[in-house]
DNA sequence: GATTGATTTGAACGATCGTTCAGTTATTAT
DNA sequence: ATAATAACTGAACGATCGTTCAAATCAATC
């Protein structure tokens, strides 16, 4: 019968995945063995297969994860019909959701290459959802006669690429308080979209 | 004596440069051999070590002569004392450099963490330098009155994220000719920095 | 055509890679 | 206690890794 408590695997697969996603942000995915992974864990190697088929699994159940959570918080938020509000909402959730996670969103960029090609689809789709969020934002703003730009999908990616830039340089201990970073950006993406008005 | 004509040192050389730099950005750093480079050179592995120490140099010069280019080029400009004019310049500078080297902008950003401490200094140092470059400006622009954000060092970052990430999704033969590319991005820059007029 | 030196080969070095699996250990259910 | 099974070990598989180097090859000079 199935062992509850006491069981190890409760333990050493979450341990596995936290350890395979620090060391794929730190030093990429293809410099990363199996057997680093297995001794920073405190296993044997061959124990890691008994929670992944391969190592490309550890890579696809991380990125996998990581948008599928993101797409899930975002659709808990309660988000504004307004435009401008909405436009803040986001810009505010991605710099929450990514800052606190600067490991997947490193990998999530750096190691798309390294999925085979069934996987990298999936993960493509999924990122392609999200940029539909802010796409959409940017599209019913225009419509409004709120936002004044002329493509919303450049647009989008420039605002997601703007935003995810800052998980290279912003540090939670640093002089400049998450508040006053989102502050920053908000006011730097209502301006872009040519809207004028104060934050 | 030396050859001087007919050497093959003139062939190869360079196309192991080339060849290293399309198979890191396909693959990565970590997962590509120098006997793979090699094969692709149509040499064997060997000989590669007459043109660099190592596989560290074979990546550093790659991003060491790419930055080297950038700052070179830039400073070739003749850049306007005017903020807005300045800043035009600069999108577009941006975007044609990195637009025709979407290797090279994708292995410096993606392989930084493969350069060893010392190399990785040298090649922040000349980052550094780049982003001085837009941050003045900016810097300028608000002085004269003309630019209306709260954080030059914070705009520089969003700006630069905000055109390097054009990289990932553009494509030369697309629909989108770089023409109209760069007017989009100017529009976009002018705006979020607080700049009303038309383009 | 002989000499010289740049250029490349091809084999070898020890190390490490992802993965498999028979066997051992640990924990639970009976 | 005993049986059952989950969890893990430790060794092994063939393959590949970065790097070195004596020997072979080639083109230019004399």
């Amino acid at each position: 019968m199935a062992r509850k408590t006491g069981s190890h695997s409760e333990i050493t697969g979450p341990k596995i995945k936290q350890t395979a996603l620090e060391l794929f942000a730190r030093y990429g995915f293809a410099a990363v063995s199996m057997r680093k992974i297995a001794s920073e864990v405190g296993v044997q190697a061959g124990a890691i297969y008994n929670y992944t088929p391969d190592k490309q699994g550890l890579l696809f159940d991380l990125l996998y994860g990581h948008m599928e959570d993101l797409l899930t918080s975002w659709h808990l938020q309660n988000v504004s019909q307004d435009p401008i509000a909405a436009l803040d909402h986001f810009v505010g959730f991605h710099l929450d959701f990514h800052i606190c996670r600067p490991d997947l969103v490193f990998i999530s960029y750096m190691e798309l290459r390294n999925l085979n090609p069934n996987n990298f689809m999936i993960i493509e789709d999924l990122r392609g959802n999200y940029e539909n969020i802010i796409c959409e934002i940017i599209t019913k703003g225009i419509s409004d006669g709120i936002f004044k730009v002329k493509d919303p999908k450049i647009t989008s990616f420039a605002i997601i690429a703007m935003l995810t830039g800052v998980v290279d340089w912003f540090r939670s201990d640093g002089v400049l308080t998450e508040y006053d970073l989102k502050q920053h950006y908000s006011i730097l993406t209502r301006q872009m979209l040519g809207v004028n008005g104060p934050a």
